[in-house]
DNA sequence: GAGAATACTCTACATCTGTAGAGACAGCAA
DNA sequence: TTGCTGTCTCTACAGATGTAGAGTATTCTC
């Protein structure tokens, strides 16, 4: 998978956030959604899908006079697009001294923490089976 | 300390990046440093540090005809910010899966791998000294 | 079929970001 | 003192981002 690196903005995070889960949907009901959180207003909301749509974040179907969208790119995309971007802006692409920095700037309960051990185990076991097998 | 939630741009991160590493130092300097990496000339990364300034990232003090530039904002605190924004935006703010995302979506060495589980293992021990003592 | 309601289109505008040229000022060498 | 050189100041501009009003087209309802 040619895992485009696609950088979101904040309000673009919003709605495809509301995309995702409603897909496919149309622009008043994610305005609708998020009338709550963000008082945007309806002419918002289409400026910013519409925008989306043409940067290739979502995909549009038109249907007489409604207009559907769905979104373009997983949201396993996009979140490895902001890791990354964090990764190689604040890290200087250095996985591991950010999981440190991480870990050291959280306060986290022993169960987090025996999570985090399980996951690397997991992990391991993973990798292991993919190369011995 | 209040942490100030600090965000930065792309060409701050570059910047500010120098300014630590040769604090204080004149723009001069910097547009140097960055000569080779970014094509920008030395208007630009004037411009974008005394923006900077402006902001609070940077401080100024004035000797004679040169400014020297000072970091106002820790790598800590910078790297902070963007971990957080990441947290957020893309994880609703939920640690542990961010933590997964980030090991199931990189490939880690066994070594890696080990030394993430010294490094919780150096948190929990952390915690339960601060704890119990 | 006319009015109300719904959804869309087009345009606009302020602010932020990246980028830089032109000209002014200061300090040193000849 | 006259330039050269280094540094600064001021101004500008295009594109991205957030925000939205005004007007138009479509559809529903009576």
């Amino acid at each position: 998978m040619a895992t485009r690196d696609c950088e979101l903005t904040e309000a673009e995070w919003e709605i495809i956030q509301v995309v995702w889960e409603h897909e496919p949907c149309a622009a008043p009901t994610v305005q609708e959604e998020l009338e709550a959180t963000k008082k945007w207003t309806y002419s918002t909301v289409k400026t910013l899908m519409d925008r989306m749509a043409t940067k290739g974040l979502l995909t549009t179907e038109r249907i007489r006079n409604l207009i559907l969208y769905r979104s373009a790119i997983t949201q396993k995309q996009a979140r490895r697009g902001e890791v990354m971007k964090t990764l190689t802006r604040a890290f200087g692409g250095a996985f591991t001294p950010m999981m440190q920095f991480m870990l050291e700037s959280h306060a986290l309960s022993a169960q987090e923490l025996s999570e985090l051990e399980g996951m690397i185990r997991a992990k391991r076991r993973r990798s292991r089976e993919r190369a011995g097998k």
